[in-house]
DNA sequence: ACAAAAATCACACATATGGGCCATTTCCTT
DNA sequence: AAGGAAATGGCCCATATGTGTGATTTTTGT
């Protein structure tokens, strides 16, 4: 029985590696490729024959160079027989409907158990069907059906781990309060060089650039 | 019968007309002193003898060298006899409390009709009751139980008319979404100059000085 | 007790942001 | 037709922010 071929993009080698080693474990996926970026992965894919090309990709929305979504975009273009299968850490709105209307075939979160990641892969190599987060797919019915359900919160919040520190969290909350580097430095008696230390390290956590996106993303994601 | 002094503490000329134009208009009142901000205001009154302070003073939150908070919080201690009615665009939360923790006696929204916010300063003038808007009213509550109630929505978003045009509106919703000037710009076929321009009179409309601030302001008062 | 993780802060650099001032062009409204 | 918002955008300037690199000190876990 043929193993199915999976490609890993990200721009994180940490999360190529543990990825790789997590898919691996399983007997039924070979991770057959692995790129850092958008441009990586459509370059790498030029220089194989369609014979080589993984069936599955897992890619990567927030990147830096050519995001996830600008790279299935193409990819789905050029490959259309390979399967798309979008990592992120968030469940954001817009992004997974970028996704989607890029070609995305499926969509889950990064910290979801590795058995569940690997069913999806599975799922879609032989059935081309489209997995998904639970999370993300309450979020997509509630969006197309935008009839506004009740809430879901109780179970929901357990805790996603966007391994933000006791620390970040503190700052986070009070930039999302409007304060500044400066304001918030002094609230706790630090230098505002920690400060925006700080924020640098919970941007990257976050994958984002600025202080309205971080805002964006804690209260959209309601890890506030 | 007595008419009840009023003083009016605000940093726009034009509010400090229109209010006294407004109160002026009920035969029971009459306002008494302007002031431009919080040390205009202590200044004026350091300088009156007792006999001559207002009765009630409408002072603004919202406002750059003192603002609302720090003038009631002194005004309140020099002069325990007089009533401060906290008037401001917005229910913020944070800063209802700080005014009442300062001594404000009520909080009402600016937008409110006239004829209540003359009863308000009737009422507190006569029996010191503290007024406060319908909305604030119901915050408070909520805050205090913090007992979460079903919502109020519905019949609560009569538009509050902070005067954010249409251009505005969609200018901070994309801020909101974390956008920079300019992508904003590249968005709407703008020049990133017109986007700045329209985000510094959203600022000054909602009484901030950065993104961060009006994302609080916009979300907080769900005028988004 | 040792290694890893978190927190602290400095410095440098490029860019984004916020403020003020001013000018032109629509587009309404009276 | 005149007056007044709204929208557009240019310019200057000071400050805030975002990014990178590096280093020291606590804390924490084992």
């Amino acid at each position: 029985m043929k193993k199915i071929t999976v490609g890993i993009v990200d721009d994180k080698s940490q999360n190529r590696l543990l990825f790789t080693e997590r898919l691996n474990f399983s007997d039924q996926i070979t991770v057959v490729m692995t790129a850092s970026n958008g441009n990586d992965f459509l370059d790498q894919m030029k220089k194989m024959d369609f014979q080589q090309h993984p069936a599955v990709i897992l890619m990567d929305v927030e990147m830096a160079e050519m995001d996830g979504i600008a790279a299935v975009q193409a990819g789905k273009i050029l490959y259309p027989e390979v399967h798309f299968l979008m990592l992120t850490v968030f469940d954001d709105d817009d992004k997974i409907f970028e996704a989607i209307k890029a070609g995305a075939d499926g969509y889950i979160l990064k910290n979801e158990k590795a058995s569940l990641i690997i069913d999806c892969i599975v799922q879609l190599a032989e059935s081309g069907s489209a997995p998904m987060s639970p999370r993300i797919a309450r979020k997509t019915l509630d969006l197309l059906m935008s009839a506004s359900i009740p809430k879901m919160e109780k179970e929901d919040k357990e805790k996603h781990d966007y391994a933000l520190s006791d620390r970040e969290m503190e700052i986070l909350k009070l930039t999302i309060d409007g304060y500044s580097y400066k304001q918030i430095a002094t609230k706790l008696f630090l230098s505002s060089n920690t400060v925006k230390k700080h924020l640098a390290n919970i941007y990257h956590k976050l994958h984002v650039t600025s202080k309205a996106q971080a805002i964006k993303i804690a209260t959209r994601s309601k890890l506030i």
